[in-house]
DNA sequence: TTCGTTCTCTTGGAAGTCCAAGTATATTGG
DNA sequence: CCAATATACTTGGACTTCCAAGAGAACGAA
């Protein structure tokens, strides 16, 4: 898994797919499998560089999500609303960042269900050191030329809404 | 998590990391976020396809190499380098493939420490049925236009080989 | 030959994801 | 007003990923 391969797999899979006689849905599966080998590597690096701030990517985007809400609190759900994951993962991340101090859970004033999610002064800290970190390190060097990065959010903003992500 | 968001998110953290100076960091931020949050989605329908087959995607990656592979075995180590993942990762998958009876591990005739994979009867034709379901149901109704799949994977090619993980 | 190094694979542990089911609180309709 | 329904969150379980550390086999050099 560390020296880099002679022949790039995905595209030997797509021809594979085309000797088969699935020339429509080969093109699609090459660009579904390198989405997800995408989305592995960047995470791995993302991870690798939160884990000296002793977080994950799934916490940091906590943390960022926090950061940028005006009132400073938001309820799990809308957090886990807006971060696009199930409420179960949010739970699991919470639970994490309050053990390590970086976030609250507060009683919302009028709902009782409700739980307001805040940063600590702790949080704030380490959001901002992470959030350079990472923009150092990861966003800077993202091996995307700067169209490559606009085309490709481009075209996943197009897949994203044709599934119903968002509008 | 269900009903479409009114704002695309991942275009409000882009535009929170421009309003904060990070502005040649905002791009890459956006296409990172958004290939990630595609992995999953992506990942959530393939799973969701081959559950009825007893299968999640990453078991099927292993079953779809073994079934193109030409001699009909492949090692551990060179299934895990092909598919990318951690030979740790490639065990796991393994363990529950051989339970559920889809694949052999086999002695290597020369080399004791090598195990070589082997599709079973039964691990072919789940492997046959499955892919059909998965080329019916995901490849065909990819959300992707036929130019964005090819953009795409030419993106994710520049950046796969660009981080070493071929050539 | 044998001792140390390298290679292949597995085990154990931490972390993430989701789903299904449960608890507690609100809301709503008869 | 109270029972039924809906919402918000948590728990438990299945699965994936990785890393660190091991066991066993092969290789290479003294």
């Amino acid at each position: 898994m560390a020296s880099p391969l002679k022949r790039d797999p995905i595209a030997q899979a797509r021809e594979q797919w085309i000797s088969h006689g699935w020339t429509a849905e080969a093109e699609p599966m090459a660009a579904i499998t390198a989405v997800m080998r995408t989305a592995s590597i960047y995470l791995q690096r993302a991870d690798a560089i939160l884990k000296p701030h002793g977080l994950t990517f799934a916490r940091f985007e906590v943390l960022a999500l926090l950061g940028f809400s005006k009132r400073g609190s938001l309820p799990m759900s809308q957090a886990s609303e807006l971060l696009q994951v199930h409420a179960t993962s949010l739970t699991n991340s919470v639970d994490r960042l309050e053990t390590t101090g970086l976030v609250r859970r507060m009683a919302h004033p009028t709902d009782g269900r409700t739980r307001l999610l805040e940063l600590t002064t702790e949080g704030q800290r380490v959001l901002t050191q992470a959030r350079d970190d990472l923009n150092k390190q990861l966003f800077s060097q993202s091996n995307l030329t700067t169209s490559d990065a606009t085309d490709l959010f481009e075209i996943l903003s197009r897949f994203r809404k044709a599934s119903g992500d968002f509008e």
